[in-house]
DNA sequence: CACACTTTTCACGAGTTCGTGAAGTGTGTT
DNA sequence: AACACACTTCACGAACTCGTGAAAAGTGTG
């Protein structure tokens, strides 16, 4: 298998992840850019070669590193003494920040149905529907938070029976 | 408050209730027309209900519930003699539903990590990192559907503690 | 201090999505 | 059988989003 055939497989592969995540919500260029940097070797990215290695402009990255920096999906790094941002992908809880941004999702709406419930009022059907809801949300949100927090554990303990 | 007040009120809430939902993914008119159905007192809806109610065109209605029924969040009845649908919002494990469908996604994700793994290699520094990214979105995925069977289960007990 | 290099900002053009009005379809009524 | 009513489909216009190229800004080097 050739250089390019290796890359054409990775690009491949990225835009196939960067489609679901955008099913998820995500703009099509952050998506492309954090499937690159998961699935690409390297640890550790400057602007140019993210544009180079998904071949668009270095514009379109600008706009992306942007938000998935915002996000904390990437970090950016400066090494004394050169010119251009490093962007790292810290894999390590990538995936519980990730969910810790659809966390905060979760609870814009319950604060939603909350409001709902104040102004509608309780004992009205619709407010009784939002109240419940509310609830769902509430309870979810914790279960939610709850999983997050006990995936360190488990990966050590998957990795442990790994090594067995 | 008038009458109209009242309906003020809640289209407020159903904007931006429906903001949420939009930001999750929804379309705008689906997102509109199922906070309006879960705010709104009745239990069932025409086609016509809702686009008075929502004060948009018929039009837009048929699409946004033709999604809706299709995602299940909306079920369709028809009641013998009549000459219109009736749209129900059985909010009786509404979001359940439509935190299957969320499931749904995560499994979408998983799958996508998966064939990275596959194609590009476990061994290396990206592979690895699919395979994180798989694990931990399969652990995910299960403790979601556990905390989603034990809702119904958890709002009883909650009712039942509200009686005391 | 001027230059070389990288990244960012900006304005534009292409493409997409959204909701409307108008026409069409189906169903029950007279 | 013709009509009345409700809903759906369709094509359009408006608004928005996206990524690009060009120009500007920032930063280390000779």
């Amino acid at each position: 298998m050739t250089e390019d055939d290796e890359q054409m497989v990775l690009l491949r592969f990225v835009e196939r992840f960067a489609l679901v995540l955008r099913e998820a919500g995500m703009p099509p260029m952050p998506a492309r850019v954090l499937a690159f940097a998961l699935a690409d070797d390297a640890d550790r990215y400057t602007a140019g070669d993210l544009a180079r290695g998904l071949d668009v402009s270095p514009a379109a990255i600008s706009g992306a590193v942007r938000m998935l920096v915002s996000l904390r999906l990437l970090s950016r790094e400066r090494e004394p003494g050169t010119r251009s941002d490093l962007y790292v992908l810290d894999d390590r809880d990538l995936w519980s920040r990730f969910m810790a941004t659809e966390l905060e999702t979760l609870q814009r709406f319950e604060e939603a149905a909350a409001s709902g419930v104040e102004v509608l009022g309780a004992h009205r059907p619709g407010g009784r529907r939002l109240a419940e809801t509310r609830d769902f949300l509430a309870f979810l949100r914790a279960e939610m938070a709850a999983a997050l927090a006990r995936w360190p554990a488990e990966r050590d303990r998957r990795a442990a029976a790994r090594e067995d």
